[in-house]
DNA sequence: TATTGTTATACTCTATAACTATA
DNA sequence: TATAGTTATAGAGTATAACAATA
C-alpha cells in the first residue's frame, strides 16, 4: 500500500488542497471566476486558439465554453474571430484589455506562498529541478 | 521579478492545474461531487465536527455546508447529531457506510499519477522531505 | 448582542442532448 | 456523415442577506 511514489503524491496533494481556494481568491481580485481564470490563462497573446481546443485545454465540455467566452467577451477581454480555414470554427483572441489583466493575473498567481517562500535556496532549486522532471 | 521561490511556486502550480480534474473525475467514480469528496475527506471517522468546522476547512461559507450535507446524508454517508454542549450546533459524524466510501475514496485519491511513479527513489525521497518542510 | 444552522436568492460551472451551419 | 459552436435543461457549488433558535 505505502510506497515513496503514494507518500510523495499524498504531500502534493495535500499542498494542493492547502491552496485550493487560491484561484478563486486571487480571480475575484479581478472579478472574474475560477474558470474565466483558467480560460485566460490558456488565451496566450498572439496565440488564439479555436473555442474547441479552449474547451479541451480546460478539460470541460464544450458547451461550458460558450458561457465562458460569453462573459469574458461582455467584460471586454476575449474576442470571437471567424477562422479564415474553417467557417465553422471561432478563434479566441485576447483584446488589448485582456493582455493586460491577463499579465497582471499571473503576476498575482506565480506569488510564491510563505511556506514556499520560506525554503532555503537549496531547497527550491532542488524542488524546481524534480518537478522540472515531472512535468517533462 | 523572478526568483527560485516563483520558479518552483510556478512548477507546482503548473503541477495542479495538470491535475485539476482529478478530484471531480474519481468522486465521480463514486457518484460524488469534488465538493462532497472534499468534505468526506475532512470527516475523520470517530471525529466528529461541528457544520461550522466543515465550512472554514472547506474554506467556503456556511450555507453551502446545508447544501452538500444534505447530499450526503441522502446518501447515508454522514449522519447530524446535536451537540450536547450547544444546542444550537450540529456535529457530522460518518456512518458505516460512509467510513467505507471514504476509506476507498482516499485509497483511489492517494493513487500517484504516472509521472510521479517514474521518479527515481532519490528524487521520491527528496521530494517528500522538502514537502514535509513545506507542510509543516 | 452574538453565534449556529437554515432558507431564499442569484450567479456560475457542469454535463447531456438537441439543434445549426458548415465540412 | 461528422464536426464546431450554440442552446436548453437540470443539478450542483458559491456568496449574500435574512431568519429562528440558542448562547
Amino acid at each position: 500500500m505505502r510506497s515513496p511514489a503514494r507518500d510523495a503524491w499524498e504531500l502534493l496533494f495535500e499542498l494542493f488542497v492547502t491552496h485550493r481556494p487560491r484561484v478563486p481568491s486571487v480571480a475575484s481580485e479581478f472579478g472574474l471566476s475560477a474558470a474565466q481564470c483558467h480560460a485566460l490563462r490558456l488565451l496566450r497573446p498572439a496565440r488564439p486558439v479555436p473555442m474547441r481546443r479552449l474547451a479541451e485545454a480546460l478539460a470541460c465540455d464544450a458547451s461550458n465554453v460558450t458561457g465562458i467566452v460569453d462573459r469574458l467577451e461582455a467584460r471586454g477581454l476575449v474576442e470571437r474571430r471567424p477562422s479564415p480555414r474553417d467557417r465553422r470554427v471561432k478563434v479566441l483572441a485576447l483584446t488589448r484589455s485582456g493582455r493586460t489583466v491577463r499579465s497582471r493575473l499571473l503576476a498575482r498567481i506565480g506569488e510564491p506562498p510563505a511556506p514556499i517562500a520560506r525554503l532555503s535556496l537549496r531547497d527550491l532549486r532542488t524542488l524546481r529541478s524534480i518537478l522540472r522532471r515531472v512535468i517533462g
